[in-house]
DNA sequence: AGATCGATATTGTTGAACAATCTTCGATAT
DNA sequence: ATATCGAAGATTGTTCAACAATATCGATCT
């Protein structure tokens, strides 16, 4: 059991290698939700000591990917329907309030367009993963539109916790294809400096996505009886 | 130098216990920013082990009260002009998109309601300290308007940062005295449900105390050299 | 004064150990 | 058969001691 996985260079500290590593691996779904993560277990599989293991997990844990029950252990985080309602109100929030912010000429703007534009080129290649990666880039860029990098951190650890659950859907369809649309409009929104109606357009791309994520969930839990 | 610290009862992990420990330290201002926080120093000053502390600093570091450079060490964050400023930043985002959201009744409201009346009793007995701390509850349970356990825990740790830098400053005075009016006139601009008034009225809010935290934090910089 | 180099202290990480707590599972009683 | 109880085993919580890697400091030399 002591699979021991690369780790590559040593530039940065150990711990902070291992949260990536750890990280990505939840994102890309492969740790089902509500799993347990033993120390021994994980330790040995990375390679690391457990006392270094544990410094990893507080990290993760504090990011909301992974929860902690004292004596019990770690679990990966089950993001159930109260979670995802309450992903998509903070977006809400943090969204609108960056859109609010979009003026012409802002790097962040300028980067929505150019995210928009190479999803259309993905869609042609029906490269369908990748479609789901601008999607979330483009979000990201929005909320760079606040300059804030606090905002930035916080949206980051909304994102990741929300790809949990996406990590667990079925993604060979077309779930984003119909996003790259309304992306599209609301960047046009934005340069013409249209902000009302970009607040609308994107209350309706918030509203779709939370309620298309919302009825995946269902459906998986369903299939988990 | 093993002054060991009371902990307390043993019902949530000591780690756990020693993160609050800390951050009321820090809150308090008894930690100068800046300041070095040795490893094995620290760890004797709680009675606690090198391995359970870097746990705890991990945490820390993670909410932006402690920054933490591989190979160098621990110190208490020294939140500068700039952090000053984007920390109002997303304030503004979080405050106006809690303040849109509000309606009569809702429970956040009535709390801002008595928390005024509680600035009010305090502001008479000239019991600023008091004030400062009414002042930071009556914030809180302005975000609390969102419904949003992830925007209420993000909202905390800016809040934490911010006192950070108060607890630098000269509290002896009536820094949150000309802030009780505004919070009084907030409250009862939402109760009327204008929105929009209320909206302005916060972001003089934001306005002054942004400045007065920067002016501030400029004279404590220029006493230091 | 400024650069160089080695001695010292600190951080990064590990492995083993033990107490406290949880889990499992069989024995017993109903 | 079901429920209860308790002991054995496994896991977490925490400490300690050690060592490598890196940083800090001071003395020395130019």
């Amino acid at each position: 059991m002591s699979t021991k996985i690369a780790l590559g260079p040593d530039d940065q500290p150990l711990a902070e290698k291992v949260v990536s590593r750890i990280r990505d691996m939840l994102i890309d779904g492969e740790l089902a939700p509500g799993q347990k993560l033993s120390e021994q277990q994980v330790a040995s599989q990375f390679g690391i000591s457990r006392n270094t293991l544990r410094e990893v997990f507080r990290l993760l844990t504090s990011q909301g990917l992974l929860s902690h029950i004292p004596n019990r252990g770690v679990f990966v985080a089950a993001p159930n329907a109260a979670s995802v309602i309450d992903i998509y109100r903070a977006r809400r929030v943090i969204q609108i309030g960056a859109v609010r912010m979009a003026s012409r000429g802002h790097p962040a703007l300028l980067r929505m367009g150019i995210l928009v534009a190479e999803a259309k080129e993905a869609q042609k290649s029906n490269d369908w993963r990748r479609v789901g990666t601008i999607n979330m880039e483009f979000h990201r860029a929005m909320v760079e539109l606040c300059d804030s990098p606090r905002l930035n951190a916080f949206f980051e650890m909304v994102l990741a916790e929300l790809r949990l659950v996406f990590g667990q859907l079925d993604n060979s369809a077309h779930l984003h294809e119909p996003y790259i649309d309304m992306n599209s409009i609301l960047v046009s929104l934005l340069e013409a400096e249209k902000i009302s109606e970009g607040i609308e357009q994107l209350e309706i791309y918030l509203l779709r996505s939370e309620r298309m994520v919302l009825a995946a969930l269902q459906r998986t839990a369903e299939q988990k009886g």
